[in-house]
RNA sequence: GGCGGAGUAGCUCAGUUGGUUAGAGCAGCGGAAUCAUAAUCCGCGUGUCGGGGGUUCAAGUCCCUCCUCCGCUACCA
């Protein structure tokens, strides 16, 4: 029994995610969870809203809302698809909470006491129309070098010269198309960075059973061009975490907000006292999960993420935490994934192309989804999402292999025995076999679980219920019985318990349905099998059952080709 | 441009430190069975392992080179 942190990259609050974003790390995280839970140990899964920056005080000001009106309204949104994709965090917090305000002041004092933060004036984009400084990608205008139109401040998206934004030739605002636009003076706090390159270096090595796509991220950072380089944590904007010392005020810095890449992160510590507030828990209930004086030193923290996310959660957090001198909990492993693609092209939030949570969930239940996202993670390399593969994967997978095991033998076992587990009969060399079959099988399931082989994990639970098929055929229940009624009733019985072994095994993936076949088999025994044979002793001869409904109705083709055509285009 | 990832059967993908006839699932073909959601089970795989060159007794695996796709490139998050 093992303590583990887990946390999810916390998705952005400007509107509902896709599936691409989902796979990429809440889901895989809730897959670890539930596993790990599963199998006894104590674990902390913890979520939020990333709510600050730019892009969501201007969703706020096209949804014609305050902007905190706007985060609170989204945050429920997220948090309630969340709940019905069956994502089990203990917490689902918000980066714009009181708790995260402390701790990011808190962590800029500490970073500040120890000599890690600089002043640093410099000349940024001010729009007078807008009434805001804005971001170098905000403005837009025409390239220098290639004489594109669109060019964006940081760098053209045509030529993918990087840029200035007073590169641009009649630069404008992105948000307004004003032009009337100056260069004005101000003044950031930079994190220095630099100053902690060697340690990160250090840290880095020691992280070796790491996957090289995250190593490598980090080692480029560290040492491309002059190394690491020191990195803003300060904006100007209305809607963030105030600057201040700890709880001083930062004299010269009124007005001005920490940077949303500085407090985010933060947000996976603020989050659990959250946690712990919302049930008046004293405050060492959550510090010993992250603080290693109070109780974390045995904790494993595992962080899932895209792999766009690499870099800040390898050094700028990591940074954060080192170079406040405190005894935080360092991340222990870190999860990251590719991206899944839609239909030959990416995912597109901005296009409404592809398929979006809330649409997910308006057209199937949630174990569908999880289900082929999981079992098609892109985790070696980009994946790709078509509506052929999905229905023909789930229909093979959920439908044929699972659901209709569950249904023949409890349709079978009704017809013959009654809704109850029959009595009578020896196990012999089949049911040996079987048993020997599943004790491999399980074993190699915890095996890829345990490596978090998202893919393996579900091939190899999908060969256990392959199994399962493959007894029945074998053992063929239904000729038995005409000479040997006892023999078939202990077949029966072995097909019956493997239902609720399946459902023990099967519910990281497929929570609800693994729920269904528990009800269904009436029992509340989710116990992770250790022995199999033992474990299919579960349910013991005049134990009372009910025939569920169909697990899994399939995807029609009328279903498919609806759905392919409405998600093809333009979100509504 | 720089860094990284990927290119293996019609499709989606496995292939550890180089080692016997390159694998799985799906699709396809043939068969068995008839309990079940026309579901299940068994059998069937010559594929230029992106192209070319090299190292080696031996290369999908190592080296060089070229091609294609993708991501990141520090002020979007």
């Amino acid at each position: 029994m093992a303590r583990y942190l887990i946390t999810s990259a916390i998705p952005y609050i400007n509107g509902i995610k896709h599936l691409g974003n989902l796979v990429g790390s809440q889901l895989p995280a809730d897959l670890f969870a539930r596993y790990l839970r599963g199998r006894g140990n104590e674990v902390l899964f913890l979520c939020a809203t990333d709510e600050h920056g730019t892009p969501a005080e201007l969703a706020a000001a096209k949804a014609g809302k305050p902007v905190a009106e706007y985060c609170a309204e989204m945050h429920e949104v997220q948090a309630d698809i969340a709940r019905r994709f069956g994502l089990s965090f203990d917490h689902f917090g918000r980066s714009s909470s009181p708790q995260n305000h402390r701790l990011t002041q808190h962590f800029a004092g500490k970073l500040a006491e120890a000599g890690l933060i600089r002043e640093v004036s410099e000349k940024q984009m001010f729009s007078v129309t807008d009434n805001r400084f804005l971001p170098d990608r905000y403005i837009e205008g025409t390239c220098p070098n290639c004489g594109y139109d669109k060019a964006r401040g940081d760098q053209c998206e045509n030529c993918t010269k990087q840029l200035d934004p007073t590169d641009l030739i009649n630069p404008r605002s992105a948000v307004s198309g004003s032009t009337d636009l100056e260069v004005r003076e101000t003044k950031h706090l930079y994190l220095r960075q630099s100053a902690l390159k060697d340690d990160l270096d250090a840290w880095i090595d020691t992280k070796t059973d790491w996957p090289i796509l995250t190593t490598s991220i980090a080692k480029k950072w560290l040492h491309d061009g002059d190394g690491l380089q020191d990195r803003g944590i300060t904006r100007d904007l209305d809607w963030g975490i105030p600057v201040r010392k700890g709880d001083q005020p930062w004299p010269g810095m009124e007005g001005k907000v920490f940077y949303v890449w500085f407090d985010a992160p933060i947000e996976y510590i603020a989050c659990a006292k959250e946690w712990t507030d919302s049930r008046g828990a004293p405050d060492s209930e959550w510090e010993r999960w992250w603080r290693t004086d109070k109780g974390a030193e045995d904790v494993r923290y595992i962080q899932f993420m895209g792999k766009d996310n690499v870099p800040f959660h390898t050094l700028s957090f990591p940074a954060t935490i080192i170079g406040s001198g405190e005894p935080w909990k360092l991340v222990d492993h870190l999860k990251s994934f590719n991206y899944l693609n839609y239909d030959g092209g990416q995912f597109s939030t901005s296009q409404g192309r592809g398929v979006f949570m809330d649409q997910a969930l308006s057209i199937l239940p949630s174990d569908y989804w999880r289900w082929w996202l999981l079992s098609h993670a892109p985790e070696s390399s980009d994946s790709e999402f078509t509506w052929e593969n999905f229905q023909a994967s789930v229909n093979k997978d959920l439908a044929d292999v699972l659901g209709n095991f569950v249904s023949r033998i409890t349709k079978f076992c009704r017809s013959k025995f009654g809704e109850v587990v029959p009595e009578g009969g020896e196990q012999g060399e089949a049911e040996k076999a079987l048993i020997a079959t599943l004790n491999e099988r399980v074993r190699a399931y915890e095996g890829f679980m345990d490596a978090m082989e998202v893919r393996k994990s579900a091939q190899e639970l999908r060969a256990i219920w392959v199994a399962g098929n493959e007894y029945l055929q074998s053992s063929a229940p239904w000729t038995t019985i005409k000479t040997d009624e006892a023999t078939a009733a202990m077949q029966v019985r072995m097909g019956l318990n493997l239902i609720r072994l399946y459902a023990a095994l099967s519910a990281p993936f497929i929570p609800d349905a693994s729920a269904r076949m528990l009800s269904a088999m009436n029992t509340l025994d989710t116990e992770w099998p250790g022995d199999v044979g033992a474990a299919l002793d579960a349910l013991p001869a005049g134990h009372a059952f009910s025939v569920p409904d169909v697990l899994f109705a399939k995807i029609t083709d009328e279903q498919r080709e609806d759905w392919q055509s409405r998600f093809a285009g333009v979100r509504s």
